[in-house]
DNA sequence: TTCTCAATGATTGTTGACAATCTTTTTCCA
DNA sequence: TGGAAAAAGATTGTCAACAATCATTGAGAA
C-alpha cells in the first residue's frame, strides 16, 4: 500500500506507473502495438518522457522494445509463464531461508497475524479471489523484505510481482486453491518461527511449485475443452 | 562473444553498451556523479539518447538515479556484493537444476571440453586471472543457456553478469582459487552427465556460496591490515 | 563570527521540430 | 491477374532550445 499512487514526480515516473497499471489489469492488452505519439497524447505530455518510461517498462519486461520497429506490450504464454515460476520459485526460496534467519520475532508475529486475517477473509467472502490475491501477494512480500537482502527485493517486487500480477489478472478464474495455500503459508511460518532456513526454503519452493502444477493443469483443462476457438493462432509461428 | 560489441543500433544503445564497459572496467569510479551534457558530448550525442541509456542502466544496477539530482555509478559495498551472491547462487542453482535435465548430451560434451581448456590455460598462464576469469563466466553463462528459461537467462546475463564482473575488475587480485573452482566445475559436469538435478544444484549453489565466503575473508584481511590508509572516509558519513 | 536567506549558477526535466527508418499503398510491367 | 518496384505515409530516433528544480555562493543581520 505504500508508494503505489505516486502523487508527484518526473513525468516519465508517473507514466511508467500508469502505464504499468494499465498492462496489468489488462487496459493494454497483450501484444498490443504502444504507439509513442497516442499514448503522450492520451497521458497528456512530450514523447520524450515517454520514451524514457516505455524504456523502464522494458526492463520490468513489461514491454519488449523493437528498434525502428516500436514496443509492444509483452505477450505472457505458457512458456514465459513456467520460467516466471521458477525463477520465482528460485528467489521466493533464498528470500525464505534468509528471512528465517535474519526476520525479527515481532516480525514473524505479523506475518502471523496476516495468516489470520487472511482466514477471515477467506470465510467472509468465499470465491472473491481478487482481494485473496492480494493478500497473498503481502505475504510474500513481507518475506521478501525479511531477507534484507535489497537486491532481492528489487527483483522480487519490482519485476517478478508485476508479471505475476498480469498472470492473475488473466488467470483470475482458475486458481481457486485458496485454502490449501493459506494452510502451506502456516508451515512456512512455523518454519519461520523455528528459525530453520533449510526447511523454510524447501516449504517456500514446494508452494510456488505447487501453485504452478496447479494453474498449468486448469490451462491445459481450458485449452482442451474449447479447441477450436484458438485455431486462429498461426501454424507456421516464426522464430 | 555473441552480441557484445553491436557495431549498429540506436544511439541509446551504444551508449548504453558504452557506459556499461566505462563502469564494469572502473573507467568510470564507482559513486561517481554523472553528468548529462559532459557524457553526451564525450560520445557525441545528444542528450535524449543519453537520457533513454541511463534509464537502462538503472534497470541493470549499475546506476542509481535519483529525480532532480542526477545518476551516480552504482557503489559495490560489502552488504550489495553479498546481496549479489544470494541471489546468484539461487538463480544459477536453479538453473543448473533445469539444465541438468534439458540439456542435450553434445552441449554437457562441449561444456566438458570447455573445462579441459581451462585446465590448460590455467597450467599455461599460473596467476592470469583476467582470461580464467572469463573463462568462470563462459563456463556459468552456458549453463544458464542450459535452462533454457529465457527470464533466468536474461536476469544473469543481462543483469547480474554485469555486475559480477564489476566486482571482479575491483577486487581481481583477490580470489585466486582458480584451480578448486575448476575441481568444482567438473564435480558440477559430471551431475549433469548424471541427469541429477539436485545433486547438480546443491554443487552449484556450494561452489557459489564458497567462492563469496573467500572473496569476503579475502575482503576482510585487506580491511585489517591496512586501516590507517582508509582514514580518511568520513567520520560521520551522510546517509 | 555565524546563521539565515536571497540571488546566482548549474543541472535536470520537458517540449516541439527535424531527420532517419520502416510500413503501406500505388503504380507499372510481365 | 499477379508480383515487384517506387512513392507516399506513418512512426521512431535525434536534436537543440526552453522551463523547472536543485546546489552554491554571497550578503546581511543577530
Amino acid at each position: 500500500m505504500l508508494a503505489l499512487h505516486t502523487p508527484e514526480g518526473t513525468l516519465a515516473d508517473v507514466a511508467s506507473t500508469k502505464l504499468t497499471q494499465a498492462i496489468i489489469t489488462g487496459e493494454l492488452i497483450q501484444g498490443q502495438k504502444l504507439n509513442e505519439s497516442d499514448l503522450a497524447e492520451r497521458y497528456g505530455i512530450g514523447r520524450g518522457p515517454l520514451r524514457e518510461a516505455l524504456r523502464q517498462l522494458e526492463g520490468m519486461r513489461l514491454v519488449k522494445r523493437i528498434p525502428h520497429a516500436g514496443a509492444r506490450v509483452v505477450t505472457l504464454d505458457r512458456d514465459m509463464m513456467a520460467d516466471l515460476y521458477a525463477v520465482r520459485e528460485a528467489l521466493e526460496g533464498m528470500a525464505c531461508r534468509t528471512a528465517a534467519l535474519r526476520m525479527t520475532d515481532a516480525e514473524i508475529d505479523t506475518l502471523r497475524l496476516l495468516l489470520e486475517k487472511h482466514a477471515e477473509q477467506i470465510e467472509a467472502t468465499d470465491g472473491q479471489i481478487y482481494v485473496q490475491s492480494e493478500g497473498d501477494f503481502d505475504f510474500h512480500y513481507q518475506i521478501a523484505l525479511g531477507s534484507r537482502n535489497q537486491m532481492l527485493i528489487d527483483l522480487l517486487a519490482g519485476e517478478l510481482y508485476q508479471l505475476l500480477r498480469m498472470c492473475r489478472y488473466r488467470t483470475s478464474r482458475l486458481s481457486a486453491r485458496t485454502r490449501p495455500a493459506l494452510q502451506q503459508h502456516r508451515h512456512i511460518v512455523d518454519a519461520l518461527t523455528a528459525r530453520d532456513g533449510e526447511l523454510a526454503e524447501i516449504l517456500m519452493r514446494r508452494h510456488i511449485s505447487g501453485a504452478w502444477k496447479s494453474i498449468s493443469e486448469m490451462m491445459d483443462e481450458e485449452n482442451d475443452s474449447k479447441p477450436k476457438l484458438i485455431t486462429r493462432s498461426k501454424a507456421a509461428s516464426g522464430s
